[in-house]
DNA sequence: ATAAACCCTGGAGTACAGTCTAAGGTCAAT
DNA sequence: ATTGACCTTAGACTGTACTCCAGGGTTTAT
């Protein structure tokens, strides 16, 4: 078992935020010690892995919470629902992808159209890369 | 030329997020009309979908900013410098596709396992998913 | 045994990204 | 010519996601 500041170091987050997650039902540290520490299991160690992962991708923690509810909740929901949830959930995330790599296309169009070298860089602008493409 | 409205309705922002952005350096329009409305070009089509792409993908209104600059200051700069800063982001870029990869992989994951069917979801959980896969 | 390093709660403060309101000017249609 | 839909600014307000602080208790190392 982790303490705060343990699982904190470990997920390179600080203590105010585990404790503001917590508040904000994200994550609930499974026991207390006597003095009222919280403690951290292994699986609350995947579980901020999750909530990093889904935060750095766009999600807000409001989604983040649903997607972590479905396994509060599956036992009062059939398999159909949580299908249909998730199922939506990949659909964002697709736009997503998508997006990224319209967004990485253009750097690299805007990088390989860069020589690298000492001279003024006037044709080098990212809405240039982008008017490049197609789409 | 577009009046804010218009480029507000293609975009699918409010007037006031354009004048928003305005403030902070993002996009400003090329003309302004003899009653001092804003009027916006093509460029600032293509600009504004840049700037919805980026913020999709998790970009910040800052870092936004400064990929947008790049256009600004290219006369000033070196292609050498502009190719450096281009290629840190595309490096930002390719660990937010490994990340939303992941999330998505955990979440088809979740739905494949889902029989999709009335019973009740016991074993439908994000973590579950997320324990099963190699990384 | 005592100081440093950790933990607790509650609440205030901050940065970011809008969003809304007030008070007024402009434009297009009836 | 006047109504309604648009535009202007400045500034107040909101929601999200922390971040810090005060005032206290606990644990660990010397």
């Amino acid at each position: 078992m982790l303490k705060i500041g343990e699982l904190a170091a470990l997920a390179s987050v600080s203590r105010d935020t585990l404790r503001f997650y917590e508040k904000h039902g994200l994550i609930t540290p499974g026991e207390r010690n006597d003095a009222g520490y919280r403690l951290y299991s292994e699986t609350d160690v995947h579980r901020i892995s999750f909530i990093m992962g889904a935060k750095e991708v766009g999600f807000t923690l409001n989604e983040i919470h649903q997607l972590l509810e479905l396994e509060v909740t599956k036992d009062e929901k059939s398999c159909h629902d949580i299908k249909q949830f998730v199922d939506a959930k990949i659909s964002i995330v697709n736009q997503r992808l998508a997006e990224i790599k319209r967004i990485k296309k253009s750097l690299q169009t805007l990088s390989s159209a860069c020589c690298g070298g000492d001279e003024p860089a006037t044709h080098c602008t990212i809405l240039e890369a982008l008017s490049e493409q197609t789409n």
